[in-house]
DNA sequence: ACCTGAACACCGTTCAAGT
DNA sequence: ACCTGAACACCGTTCAAGT
C-alpha cells in the first residue's frame, strides 16, 4: 500500500482516483478506518486537497456507492423476469460480498444517488416488462427492499463487524456457549439441528448462499403467484 | 430537558438512568448527538462517571437496545403460529418506529445481547409449537431476518435520515422531481401508479404499514404454505 | 487563483492528581 | 478508595495565510 501511493503520488488527484483509494481502503481495513486524513495519506497527499474533488465525507460516501453499484452485471436480456431478477440479484450479492461496508453504508445513506436510481430503473422495468402490474411492482419493491441489492438484513451478519477484511479471511463459526444453550434451548436447538457449513444461527458465516436463495426464492414465487391471480392492492 | 436534570442531579446515578437518558436523548434530538459527552450533560453529571456503570460506548448502546426489546408485547398464547407471530412483529414494528434510530443500531452491532437472544428463543420456540420442523425454522429465521424485530431494510428509509425526531414528526412526502422523472421512467411510473397516503417510491412515508404486512404476509404465506408440504432442506 | 498549514469544535477514553 | 480534571489521540471542516 505504502508503494501503490509511491507510484501515483505525482499522477494529478481526481474524483474517480479518490473514489476507487476510498473504495480499496474500506475493503482492506474497514470502513472504520476510512477517514478524510487516512485517505488523503493513503493517496500522499494532504487531507484539503480532497475538498477539491468531494464536497465531504458524505459525498465521497455516496460515490464510493455507486463505483460498488456499478460493479453489478446487467439484466440478462431474453429471460422470463423470474430468473432474470434472481441472476441480478445474485450478481449484486456478490459484489457486495467483495465490499462488505457497502450494505451499511447504503443504509445510512437514505438519499438515492444516480447510479443507484439506475439499478432501480432496470429493475422496475424487467418487473413490468414481465406482466407485473406498476401496482404490484411498488409493493414488490418495497417488499424485497435490501433484498434488491443483493444483501439481507440479518439479525446477526458476521460482516458487518468491525475491521472485518472480507471474504479473504473468512469468520471462524462462533460455537454457542453452553450456559448461552442452556438459557435459550430454543435457539440452541435450532443452532444445531440446521448448522450447516460454517456456521450457527447466532454465529458467523450464517449468511450464506443457501440462507439467501432460500429467502430470494420464498419471495419470487409468492409474487410470481400473485401476478398469475392478477392481484391488485384493495386500498 | 433542563429542568429534568435539574430534577435529577442528586438522585444517584446508576445504569438503569443512564439508559433510559440515552433512550431519550437518541429519540428526542438523534442518535448523531448521543455522545458520551451530551448525555452526562443531560444528567447533570462530568463525562468520566458514566464509566463507573457502562463500560465503553459499544455497551451503552448494548443496553440501549435491551431497553428497546424489553419494550416488545411478549406472545399472545392460544393462537396459531402465523397470528402469534405477526401480531408479535407488528408490536416490534410500533417500539421500533417509537425509537428510530434503534434500527440502525442493532444492525450495526451484530452481537447478541441476551435481551435479544431471549426475544429470538421466545419467536423459535413459538415456530417449533406451530409444527415448524428445526431445519425449516431454522431457514426461516434467516429469511425473515430483521424483520423479526420490525423492521425491514427498505432501500431508502426516511426514518433513517439524520436529526429526525421520530413519529410525532411525520416527514413531508418528497415529490419526484420532473429531471429525474424523465431520467428514470420506470421508477417515475410506480412511484405515481401505486403512491400511497404520504410518500413515494423514493421519498418519506414509504415503509408504512400496508407495505410492512404485504411483505411480512408474502414471507409468512409462502412459509405456512412450506410447512404444509412437509418441505426440508436438501443439503 | 490555487494550495495548505493551523485552528476550531468536536469525539471516546486514559491517566494521574486531588480528595 | 473514590472521583474528576486535564490530557491524548483522534475526527470533519473552516479559514486565513502563504505562494
Amino acid at each position: 500500500m505504502a508503494e501503490q501511493a509511491e507510484t501515483l503520488r505525482r499522477t494529478p488527484l481526481n474524483r474517480d482516483r479518490i473514489l476507487r483509494a476510498a473504495v480499496t481502503l474500506a475493503d482492506g481495513a474497514g470502513i472504520e478506518s476510512l477517514s478524510m486524513r487516512n485517505l488523503a495519506q493513503e493517496l500522499g497527499v494532504v487531507p484539503m486537497a480532497l475538498y477539491k474533488h468531494v464536497a465531504n465525507k458524505d459525498e465521497l460516501l455516496d460515490g464510493m456507492i455507486d463505483v460498488v453499484v456499478g460493479e453489478i452485471e446487467p439484466l440478462t436480456p431474453g429471460v422470463g423476469w423470474q430468473p432474470a431478477i434472481r441472476r441480478r440479484v445474485l450478481s449484486a450479492r456478490q459484489v457486495l460480498r467483495r465490499h462488505p461496508w457497502a450494505s451499511l453504508a447504503i443504509e445510512s445513506r437514505s438519499t438515492a444517488t444516480p447510479a443507484v436510481l439506475g439499478y432501480l430503473d432496470s429493475m422496475i422495468g424487467a418487473l413490468r416488462a414481465g406482466g407485473l402490474s406498476a401496482d404490484l411492482t411498488h409493493h414488490v419493491m418495497h417488499a424485497m427492499g435490501s433484498r434488491i441489492l443483493g444483501f439481507s438484513q440479518e439479525l446477526f451478519d458476521a460482516s458487518r463487524q468491525a475491521g472485518r477484511t472480507g471474504p479473504t479471511v473468512p469468520t471462524p463459526p462462533a460455537p454457542l456457549p453452553p450456559e448461552v444453550a442452556a438459557r435459550f434451548p430454543h435457539v440452541a436447538e435450532i443452532a444445531t439441528a440446521a448448522a450447516h457449513d460454517t456456521g450457527t444461527v447466532v454465529g458467523a458465516g450464517c449468511d450464506d448462499q443457501f440462507e439467501f436463495e432460500f429467502a430470494l426464492d420464498l419471495l419470487l414465487d409468492g409474487i410470481e403467484r400473485l401476478r398469475a391471480q392478477g392481484w391488485t392492492s384493495t386500498h
